[in-house]
DNA sequence: TATGAATGAGTCTTCATTCAT
DNA sequence: GATGAATGAAGACTCATTCAT
């Protein structure tokens, strides 16, 4: 995963025993790259300090001038892969001025994005439960941005009237575990078909009607429960 | 999570250094389980034999007795809990006659498992890469065992005229990523609504059109892809 | 130094991963022996926990079952040091009638007892300051002990009419470094005199007037202050 | 622990990369005035050389300017420490013409350095044996300097004729120790009296028979042995 | 000369696994 | 069959020392 060149997130805490800002952004740049590719190839635990030093090309001991122990490293690469999103997914989508349009940009994009990043993706799906529940918090609140994203073309698409007015909270969610399912269930999807036409046939289903209106008729009693 | 008395996935290559069947059945289902709380609460990595053998309240060396080695203990651990979703869908799901109420059934039950067991389901979220090569293609062909089970259901629907014939593998995925997410997201969901209302809003946006007559005509291009 | 069958102070608070209360005291017992022979001669911090491990001939993992960490070694190797001095100064000092005697050979068991542990003694003067506060006070306690074991000699002595009143306090802690310098300053007395020979010189030095009559006089100001 | 401007002892062997004599002077004098300070409230193992470096307002490698090692700096250290006691004691005690008062004095004098040292004291007792034999001896010849400005003291006193006769090497190293139990156990003495109070006390018991007539009598078969 | 970023050997500590009882 | 004490390999982290600037 490549990562932008300006830092996007604060160091969130994580302190750093260099002074020079350049320097830390540009070696902590360096650190998390490596990381989050050992990281996601081989998970957390199981990743050494050594293993990301060697695939930095640094020290061991370099890594601890710039952070403080190994959760923080964790902590900044799933930070980064979550502000990856939240950069890139607007910044793709376009900025059409049809909503219906921006949204389907913007889920081709997220699509895309996970597609780039597809291990990156799996590792804040295993390891976030790996750090402390301050930095899990913080994490929870960088998924939230990325779901408002979502949720705005939602609602936009339905003050266009160009979508019912349905669940925007659960579509939302739909949305999400769509995109993240490219990369969670990536062994049953790949191979079959490319990015482009996952997100196409899923849009189908989730946007299209289910129900026939025989069935719809039958669903009465669902809706009054 | 209980786990039912019979044992239900040979022990797929895990080594016993006892003999006597019945008793190995009743260890490692004793040991799996208190593996399984363990797991999911602190993961795989966190968790020591140790703790195993505390939670279960027999030794440590006894562990040993019955498996092999600790990925032997995830390994089973995650079996039991696909196991569980595999016997108890469509148990709960019932046999009514209507294909669209078994399939309402059906995600309901699903829902409800996954939300008894929302711990043992992160876990094989998480932990499933843990596994050597052919052991995640073991649990992979469990996960498409349970998907068949939807699957069939929405097969079922479409036969009877209920459903539109749609993308049945994508929509497949759609309403298990759906359940998964009671598990994966807990943390939004949980304390905003029951799994039973959950499942309502979730199925009314997956099986209702969201495109409005309107978004219908633009989304034209859409399908030209 | 050869350590005592007997536990004597309780583990006071260091903890142990095995129950058998008979086993833990074998083991610490073997474990602290060589310790005290390592931190007396190389210094805590110079000493690693394999060094200890090989003198004594267990693996490092049991230290760990025995012992919480490093400083754990060290606190009860320092207690056993003070505790040793504390069982044998009274059993070497025998019980005379005669307080004089008494003391005397007070003197000369604890000098003697130091001159069996000359680094163990001088570990606890070096190390004490690496255990945390409470620990610490806990070994100034232990000193107390001892003190008091040559404070009560001297209020006997007194009360029986053969020493002066003079200040019990002072003299207490002039024994005691008297008796502590033979570790001490092992480098300048060994070689020139025996123990035994060391004890009588510093009591003559000690016991009888350094001033003469005429230095009397003239020490009168000194009293005055 | 002020340090006299004037470099006492040579660099004895530590060797600098920098020519500039006064500026050596100056910048060990700077480092070793940190070293003790950290040394001697941290250890030596305990105090890391960026530490020593901060306190000192100089950068890391400078240090290695002037200093081969870590142990070049708590042996320049220690030397201070020592030094100090040997210019200091001298230049406080005095010069008066009676022998006793200048042997009070001293005493006087060497309590107070040490009280004003206390942890520089107990620096060079807890450290001396990090150092190489070659400077451990160096520095015993130090502390042998030391304690001849004290027994010269006596053997003035005793040529006066205000000293008896007595053992001049013990009653030196009573009075040594004397002195550094002034801070070996400050623990107990600080915060129960003044240096000064102390030293009278101490004096006291030191000067003045303990033995009273009766016990003198006793006391024969002691000097028979 | 002075700086401080970079290095990597060395330590403590954990924990899966074994095996004698 | 069951136990849990013992082992030792492996990994996180520190810090003295170097060296390019």
């Amino acid at each position: 995963m490549a990562v932008n060149p300006r830092t996007r997130t604060a160091s969130a805490g994580v302190k750093s025993k260099v002074e020079d800002r350049a320097l830390v952004d540009r070696r902590r740049r360096q650190i998390v790259n490596a990381a989050i590719e050992r990281f996601g190839k081989r998970g957390y635990h199981a990743t050494t300090i050594s293993d990301i030093a060697q695939r930095a090309g640094v020290s061991v001991g370099l890594i601890y001038q710039y952070f403080g122990d190994k959760e923080d490293v964790l902590f900044l690469a799933i930070l980064e892969v979550l502000d990856s999103y939240l950069e890139q997914i607007p910044s793709s989508a376009g900025s059409s001025g049809d909503p219906l349009e921006r949204f389907r940009a913007a889920v081709h994009a997220y699509c895309r994005v996970i597609d780039a990043n597809v291990d990156a993706t799996v590792l804040a799906y295993r390891e976030t439960k790996s750090l402390r529940k301050v930095r899990r918090n913080l994490i929870k609140q960088k998924e939230h941005e990325t779901n408002a994203l979502i949720a705005a073309c939602i609602s936009d698409c339905i003050r266009a009237g160009l979508f019912e007015k349905i669940d925007i909270e659960l579509l939302t969610y739909q949305i999400v575990m769509f995109a993240h399912a490219w990369a969670l269930k990536a062994w049953h999807f790949r191979g079959k078909m490319s990015v482009g036409q996952y997100v196409d046939r899923g849009l189908a289903v989730m946007l299209n009607r289910v129900l026939t209106p025989r069935g719809q008729r039958e669903r009465a009693p669902l809706r009054a429960r």
